[in-house]
DNA sequence: TTATTAGATTGTAATCTTTATAATTAGTCT
DNA sequence: AGACTAATTATAAAGATTACAATCTAATAA
């Protein structure tokens, strides 16, 4: 069973000159294999058995060109530390105020959003993020 | 030329039990007066000579409490600290990436994505947060 | 295959933002 | 005015992220 999304990310950093370390490969092989929204230190511990000697600045310097390449999202929700999402298709995120889960949906994109916010400021949009708020089934039951 | 929003503030802040000291009132005057999205920091930089022995504890204090009585809203982007908006009427935001620049602008609440993704993902949906960025005028004229 | 070189990693310290805590001060209510 | 309780202050601490210099290594070509 092929990782295709991990492959393509690969080959698409490398055409633009980034070179393929291990530590960098597994830290993309973490992101595309079911880790979603991890943290900088989520992915540092989940890593550093295989890495004893990997830093900490290591997963951000990797997350920041993950970032520059358009490889991964990175989301400040809330109080928290950033976390990092591998993009794949395009879709929101649902994020509970209770215990911080993040649900992926599917929603058509705001595309009339970005026309009129460019008409009304003058900006050249580039792209635009959106985030619901609210409670996970799993807390809704905890509070009853 | 009274200021109604900071007067509704302090009324609907004291309805609820908040008292009202001198360096709270500072703090929503002068989000209420032009100075949109500041850090907390620029608010504490902005009232010091106001009130030499005043604590930088006490703005996030009060951006807390602000906060959670819905008078101010919190927004954490980029890799910067948060920034935080007096909440008039309902707007988004537009921000420049090239220098951090955050510009309100209007358009109709978009109820129906909070309906679709409390249907698609079983959560209770509170809020939803939407955030366009691009490049300034400005910035874009910079670049040529 | 080896040498070269620019980029990547490491280890650590430093920075920056935000929160915690305890003591003091000061609104608000009666 | 007095009492009660919240708010402020000052400081320390926590936590996340970045900076930096030294070392290492992936990619390239001889």
């Amino acid at each position: 069973m092929a990782n295709e999304m991990l492959d393509d990310a690969v080959r698409s950093l490398r055409e633009s000159g980034v070179r393929m370390t291990p530590q960098r490969h597994a830290i993309l092989e973490y992101l595309t294999t079911g880790h979603t929204h991890p943290t900088a230190d989520e992915i540092y511990r989940a890593l550093e058995h295989r890495f004893p000697n990997m830093s900490v600045a290591t997963v951000y310097n990797n997350l920041r060109v993950f970032r520059e390449k358009g490889i991964v999202e990175e989301m400040n929700y809330g109080d928290a530390s950033s976390r990092f999402d591998f993009v794949t298709t395009r879709h929101y995120h649902m994020i509970c105020e209770g215990c911080g889960k993040i649900v992926d949906f599917n929603y058509p994109v705001l595309d009339d959003v970005e026309t009129v916010a460019a008409h009304l400021t003058g900006f050249k949009v580039d792209r635009h993020r959106l985030e619901v708020y609210g409670t996970c089934p799993d807390c809704q039951s905890k509070v009853q």
